[in-house]
DNA sequence: CCGGATCCTATTTGATACTG
DNA sequence: CAGTATCAAATAGGATCCGG
């Protein structure tokens, strides 16, 4: 039993699925590979995710301490950056791994029906 | 929107996270890594989980093609073995990956305090 | 030994409206 | 612009018992 940020985890691979897991987070660190990103440039870029939730998963990411917050105050529009830490971007290769194997799927065994 | 099937995910990374999300299923995959398991042998390595999760859990790695049931008749104590597919062992690497980033956050960021 | 059936709780996610 | 509040729905997961 490994324990991290607080909470409990029976295996270190359901440590690093408790960081990454849930329906959104590997879509929020997969963009933001490419850089910071606005919160309505992630919620766009999105398409289905609901305000609330996009937040809760941002949130959740921060308090495990791999993406960051940046709030520029200097005119009312309002502008927050959302980032990599360089603890965030150690998750890059499994980011990227696990995008391929979803193309991966999609090509070579979407069509398939459970025949077997 | 991709569909895999049978299920809709917004982005190749969730398609992904579909197969290997949850609970137990990267913990499941990454015990079978190293080859055919019983039941109840993978029951005993997962500690904490109920019959009734590890039964669904497995029967939805089977829907998506990741691992094969195999049966045993001969004898009135059941037996019956569990096993990564072909397909299941493309997701090998990621599993890899995916524990050896748990260690690694364990080791070098697990005492650090939420306090940035 | 291997799970299916049933019931229940907890967590996650979504819809919608509203605020500094 | 970047969220929060509130409520409801969906999903996941657990406890327990039972049967082939």
């Amino acid at each position: 039993m490994h324990q991290f940020k607080g909470k409990q985890y029976p295996c270190c691979t359901s440590l690093t699925m408790g960081v990454i897991g849930g329906k959104w987070k590997t879509v929020i660190l997969f963009y933001l590979i490419g850089g910071k990103l606005r919160y309505n440039e992630l919620r766009k870029k999105m398409g289905t995710v609901t305000e609330r939730t996009l937040s809760l998963q941002l949130q959740q990411l921060q308090e495990d301490g791999v993406i960051q917050r940046e709030v520029f105050y200097s005119k009312p529009p309002l502008k927050v950056e959302y980032s990599l830490t360089e603890f965030g971007k150690t998750l890059i290769p499994i980011l990227e791994a696990i995008a391929q194997w979803g193309d991966y799927a999609l090509e070579n065994h979407s069509a398939e029906e459970n025949t077997q």
